[in-house]
RNA sequence: CGGGGAGUGGCGCAGGCUGGUAGCGCACCUGGUUUGGGACCAGGGGGUCGCAGGUUCGAAUCCUGUCUCCCCGACCA
C-alpha cells in the first residue's frame, strides 16, 4: 500500500484524553478514534491488527475442534428471560426498544442465546461434545469506561460454549480450551499466565483468567518465576488423560491475581515468587447446566433417559488484545509490532521522492515485495527521511527497509529492525530475499 | 454511582479573575531554498469559544440550566 493512497492520519501529540501508553499510541499511530465514551472507530491500520488477532484466535479455536458460526449483536429480551437473566443483569445491559415495542437488547455475551440455538437442533448424546464460538461485537454499559480499547464498552471478543454429556467430558472440552487459550497468546507474541478465577455457584477449579503481564496492568498480580519462561505446548488434545496430566502440570506452578492470593502455595513459592501488574485477555469456565437446565435443554443418553448437558465458556478479548499488545510492546518512539500482528511487515521508505533514480528503486523493490506475497507499507510522499522514520517508528512495523541515493550509490538498501534497532546494509535483491523469506 | 477536573481552528494550549468581538505552537495551503532521524524563509486559509437561556450598549469572559469528555474510587472481557 503506498501511503499516499492510504488513510493513516498520524499525530504527533495525543490528545489529552488519552492516559495509558497503549491509548496514546493508537490514537498517534492513527489506529483509532474516539466516537464516544467506551466507543471506538478502527481506522484502517487498526482495523488491520484487529483482523490479524482474529485470524490467530480463529485458527486456533479450529484447532481445538472448535466450531465457527456468528450470532447478531442484537437479541431478543425474551431470551434471557428464560435463563433469569433479563432481570438480574442490570444497568449493564444496554435495552433498546424496537418500532413495534419489543424489548431487545444489545448482546454483553452469548450463553442463552448459542444455548436455544443448540437446545433446539441437538437431540442424542450422539451431538455431543460440541464447541461453538462466534467472533463478534459485545456491548456493556460500563459505569466508567477508561483505557482506551482496554476498558471500552463496545468490544469484540471471541466467546466459545462447549456442550458435554457429563462433567469428565466438559473438563476435557475445558482443558482443550485452557491449551488453545495459551497456544493463542503465544502466537501473538504474549505471554498469558493463566490464573485461578471466581468459579462462580459452582465452585471447583474449573476457571481461570488469563493474565498479560505489563506496569500499566489493571490488576495485582502474583506468580511462581517458572511462568517467566517459554513453555512447550505439544500435547495430545484429543487425549483426554495426557491433556489433564499436562493442564495439571502447569497450574502446579502458582499465579493468582489479588483476590484470589493462597497465602500457603505463595509460601511454598518462596524466592520464586514474584508481584506484578496484569491485564485480562482471557477467561475461561465450567458453569455446568446452569443456562441448559433452566433453559430445558436436554439430550438422550445412550441408556435412553434425558442428560441435561454441560456447559463451559471461554471468552478472549479480541479488541483488547490490541491496547494489552502495545502496553507490552512499545518504547519512546512508538508502537514495536511482534510480526503476527503487525498491520504490514515491512515499511518501505523512499528517502528522496524527488530522486529518479531512487524513486525508480523503491517503486521496482515495492512492486517485488508485493508480487511475493510480502506486506508492505510503502512511504512515497515527498516528505525528508526524518519524518518518515518518526512516523515508521510509530506505527512499529517490524522492518524499516531504508531506499537512499548514498546507499543506491554502493548497490545497497538498509534493513533496520524496529524491535532491536539493528540495522543491515545488503542488496536490493537480498533484502527482497529476505523478507519474502 | 460517589468525589474531582475540563470543553476555545485537526492536535496541544493561552485568554476568563478586572466584559470591548480571539491568540500561540504543531498540522494544513502557496512559492522558494533544502533533503540519511519530525528543515528553513516568506505569504496564506481555517474557530457559531460544547449547547440553551439570562444580565449588559456590548459576553469566550458574569449568572442559570443542560450536554459531553477525562481522572480517583466502587465495578468489569
Amino acid at each position: 500500500m503506498r501511503l499516499t493512497r492510504h488513510f493513516l492520519p498520524v499525530m504527533k501529540e495525543s490528545p489529552a484524553d488519552a492516559q495509558i501508553v497503549s491509548h496514546k499510541l493508537m490514537l498517534r499511530a492513527g489506529l483509532v478514534r474516539q466516537t464516544a465514551a467506551g466507543i471506538y472507530a478502527w481506522l484502517p491500520l487498526g482495523h488491520r491488527v484487529l483482523r490479524k488477532i482474529e485470524q490467530v484466535v480463529r485458527e486456533e479455536q479450529d484447532r481445538a475442534g472448535a466450531i465457527e458460526l456468528l450470532m447478531p449483536t442484537l437479541q431478543p429480551a425474551d431470551l434471557w428471560r428464560q435463563s433469569g437473566r433479563y432481570d438480574a443483569y442490570g444497568p449493564e445491559m444496554l435495552r433498546i426498544t424496537d418500532r413495534h415495542d419489543r424489548e431487545m437488547l444489545f448482546g454483553p455475551t452469548n450463553e442463552e442465546m448459542i444455548t436455544a440455538i443448540f437446545r433446539d437442533a441437538a437431540r442424542s448424546y450422539r451431538d455431543l461434545p460440541r464447541t461453538l464460538y462466534h467472533i463478534q461485537w459485545k456491548f456493556r454499559d460500563e459505569v466508567r469506561p477508561r483505557f482506551g480499547v482496554m476498558r471500552g464498552r463496545e468490544f469484540l471478543m471471541k466467546d466459545a460454549y462447549s456442550f458435554d454429556l457429563d462433567e469428565a467430558g466438559a473438563r476435557h472440552s475445558y482443558n482443550r480450551m485452557f491449551v488453545a487459550y495459551l497456544r493463542t497468546y503465544a502466537r501473538l507474541g504474549l505471554r498469558a499466565i493463566p490464573m485461578q478465577a471466581d468459579t462462580g455457584p459452582i465452585g471447583g477449579d474449573l476457571s481461570h483468567e488469563f493474565i498479560v503481564l505489563a506496569p500499566t496492568g489493571e490488576s495485582d498480580v502474583f506468580y511462581h518465576t517458572n511462568w517467566e519462561a517459554d513453555r512447550a505446548l505439544d500435547v495430545d488434545a484429543d487425549d483426554a488423560e495426557a491433556l489433564q496430566t499436562f493442564v495439571s502440570g502447569l497450574t502446579a506452578d502458582y499465579a493468582a491475581t489479588d483476590e484470589k492470593r493462597d497465602e500457603a502455595r505463595e509460601a511454598a513459592a518462596g524466592d520464586a515468587l514474584k508481584q506484578s501488574r496484569g491485564i485480562e485477555v482471557g477467561h475461561i469456565f465450567f458453569f455446568g447446566t446452569k443456562y441448559s437446565a433452566a433453559m430445558g435443554m436436554k439430550v438422550q443418553g445412550p441408556d435412553g433417559t434425558d442428560v441435561v448437558p454441560q456447559m463451559g465458556s471461554y471468552g478472549i478479548g479480541v479488541s483488547r488484545l490490541v491496547g494489552a499488545i502495545i502496553e507490552a510492546s512499545h518504547d519512546d518512539k512508538g508502537i514495536v509490532w511482534p510480526e503476527a500482528v503487525a498491520p504490514y511487515k515491512v515499511g518501505l521508505i523512499n528517502m528522496r521522492a524527488d530522486d529518479a533514480a531512487c524513486t525508480a528503486a523503491a517503486d521496482d523493490l515495492y512492486a517485488k515485495l508485493t508480487a511475493a506475497g510480502v506486506e508492505t507499507l510503502y512511504d512515497d510522499r515527498d516528505e525528508r527521511g526524518g519524518a518518515k522514520f518518526a512516523t515508521m517508528d510509530l506505527i512499529g512495523l517490524p522492518w524499516q527497509l531504508v531506499i537512499g541515493p548514498k546507499g543506491l550509490a554502493n548497490g545497497v538498501v538498509e534493513l533496520k529492525n524496529r524491535a532491536t534497532g539493528e540495522k543491515t546494509e545488503l542488496s536490493p535483491d537480498a533484502a527482497l530475499a529476505r523478507l519474502s523469506a
